[in-house]
DNA sequence: ATGAAAACATACAGATCAGTCTGTATATCA
DNA sequence: TGATATACAGACTGATCTGTATGTTTTCAT
């Protein structure tokens, strides 16, 4: 990708991710991104074409690094407990304020717009990573328990962006149930 | 509380708790509310304090219907599942957008930010009544459990306001594995 | 070195933002 | 009826919003 286009994605990013969608102006991208409104304009033709950009751009990293967490693991429980570990670190980081595409989705409420529908592809992504893991696991009903196991960790990532500095405390706890829950499958 | 204020209120409340904060001008507070600018601006002297308003608003509401709920049960633990039920019907809700008090940490990442403290008082207020019956309930780790409801019901809630048709089956299969797990620790 | 492509700075348009001001109308109560 | 408080409509300020226009400078391959 061209370096002043990145460098532009770069900076609405890292915006977007703790201001928000709403309360970020393409004036401050521009700025942070060093570079001239036009070429801004140039390469992202309006703002909400840029936040689907963001976001397509997020859930492909995402996905690569949740993935490399996964398969540095051996047995699918501790696959799925290597999920929980990538959002311990996550939380944990200085520049987190929360999901992107649950943000996303708590500013733009009409359903059918582009923003969710990427938003939406992300979470059943995951959902679908935790079930095929699950049913290695020999968990007969991994459908269910994958959306489960999503809910905590969405739940997790709200709670963590709320009291940053329970995150840690907060992800031992759900992941010891969650380790029962699955324990108790078999 | 003066029929104007509370007018300014439950327009503020509609239209935040769909579009978000920053999305939401006064105007269209204004025009909702039927309500002349500078009698708004006589309640309210900003939007800012408009928005701690709502949400202090929002927290004694749903203190006040939580509660009753719970009230209807008689053991413990279907008092915990009253909560669950109060969730699925908020989640069918033809209004549901969210919550507002997730969507408020989402959107105002600064904390000390008293949009931010009330929004934590609310979830630390159900984190304790959660954590109050299940120690009535002979719950030993009760503290414990009652943060990972709340993860649970943060959880289907960001997940109901994304796939708004899958929400009733969420809170089901979310409730079995609490029953679960509070069956499991007797 | 030269010519095209890209990016530059900056001003601008038109709309909307939060918040203020003015002057009028209405409602209540003595 | 007259005094007072409240709410009214709507214009206005200055800032900021998204997006565009213009003309100059930089980059870079030929």
């Amino acid at each position: 990708m061209n370096v002043k286009k990145k460098s532009i994605l770069d900076a609405a990013t890292a915006l977007f991710s703790k201001n928000g969608y709403h309360a970020v102006g393409v004036d401050s991208i521009v700025a942070k991104s060093n570079v001239a409104k036009m070429t801004f304009y140039k390469h992202y033709p309006s703002k909400e074409f840029l936040i689907e950009s963001v976001l397509f751009q997020r859930d492909q990293d995402l996905r690569d690094s949740i993935c490399a967490a996964i398969d540095k693991r051996r047995t699918s429980k501790t696959k799925v407990k290597a999920i929980f570990d990538w959002y311990e670190e996550w939380f944990a980081a200085p520049d987190f304020h929360g999901c992107m595409f649950i943000k996303a989705t708590e500013e733009f409420p009409d359903i059918g717009v582009k923003i969710r529908e990427i938003s939406q592809n992300h979470k059943i992504w995951l959902e679908g990573m935790i079930s095929d893991l699950l049913k290695e696991g020999d968990i007969k009903s991994h459908t269910e328990m994958a959306v489960h196991v999503l809910i905590v960790l969405d739940g997790l990532t709200v709670r963590s962006n709320m009291f940053k500095s329970e995150a840690k405390n907060a992800v031992r706890i759900a992941w010891r149930y969650v380790n029962n829950m699955i324990d108790a499958d078999h």
